[in-house]
DNA sequence: ACTCATGTAACTGTGTATGTTACATGATGG
DNA sequence: CCATCATGTAACATACACAGTTACATGAGT
């Protein structure tokens, strides 16, 4: 099954972002997350609703972060980006008059129920603070300066 | 996005056959599945390579359960099934050479990670026996008698 | 032989994320 | 005020995997 890769996009985009002063355009966002800037407005517009980022038309306009990064979770832009199915396995049939399959469902949901809790509780403990703060830690130990404008983006997509 | 339903769909066929004495033919288990014969063989293949179930053509052919339910899990039926993604969500690219993607993918793919070690620990201590039993249980609490025969099996195929 | 049932290949249907094109809207700078 | 830049959004194309269907071959039983 083809995975969503929304939230590790836009997670990426904000990271970018936040290395940034000024507005940051969808093309160059688009760049960075080797896709398209319509792509990037579609995800964005969801982050935008929540109120995590902002935006501006015209010259010199583009993204810019609108909450307090330590204070913002993964959660919340999961749920930004439309909190997409997190399980990627389901019953044949809800509420089933069936008792097997009600057995079956029984057993598998309170697994999944479980699983996705436990991501979810995962989700919301991590603040976008604390991922800037591992880039950064990514950096020194691997002798990198503070530059932005040299990281390289490897070009395979795979999965 | 779409649900593999095929751990559902096996689960229910097989603790099907379980309330049966002789082999059970792919067209009895797909009209329980609500779905097509060719469907039902498609996932049994699978079991069958795990040598979780038989089959034998002809007169009086089908298939029959090949394994002890009491030592076989839910694990080794999804293995069976070929061990299909559990979760929904991936990175946009694997090994990325960009830092700010690297520390996105480890926050994410740890969380990914620990949800699918939860599952697989879940699906792996679930018998088919508790699984057969727990089916009874209902049955026994629904006021039903023992008749395997009398099974209602509603139509909405949802989600 | 005839029938029944599995074994498979090949094709279609479907839903969703993703990619792309096109154009409207609004803001900025000359 | 007009050209340019950037977002906003609709519309369409593409890719992929599960699911469903048709067709036919193979083998077992009567």
């Amino acid at each position: 099954m083809s995975l969503d890769t929304r939230l590790s996009g836009i997670l990426h985009v904000l990271l970018h972002m936040a290395e940034h002063h000024g507005p940051v355009t969808s093309e160059v966002l688009a760049r960075a997350m080797h896709t398209n800037p319509v792509v990037v407005r579609r995800v964005m517009a969801g982050l935008r609703e929540q109120g995590l980022v902002a935006s501006t038309k015209g010259h010199g306009g583009g993204w810019t972060i609108a909450c307090d990064m330590q204070r913002t979770t993964l959660r919340q832009v999961y749920d930004a980006v439309g909190s997409p199915a997190l399980i990627a396995l389901g019953n044949r049939s809800e509420r089933p008059t069936c008792l097997v399959e009600q057995a079956v469902n029984a057993a598998l949901d309170e697994t999944f129920r479980e699983a996705e809790a436990l991501m979810l509780e995962r989700l919301g403990s991590v603040s976008l603070a604390a991922l800037s703060a591992d880039f950064h830690a990514r950096m020194v130990a691997g002798g990198h300066s503070i530059d932005h404008h040299t990281h390289s983006h490897d070009a395979e997509n795979s999965r």
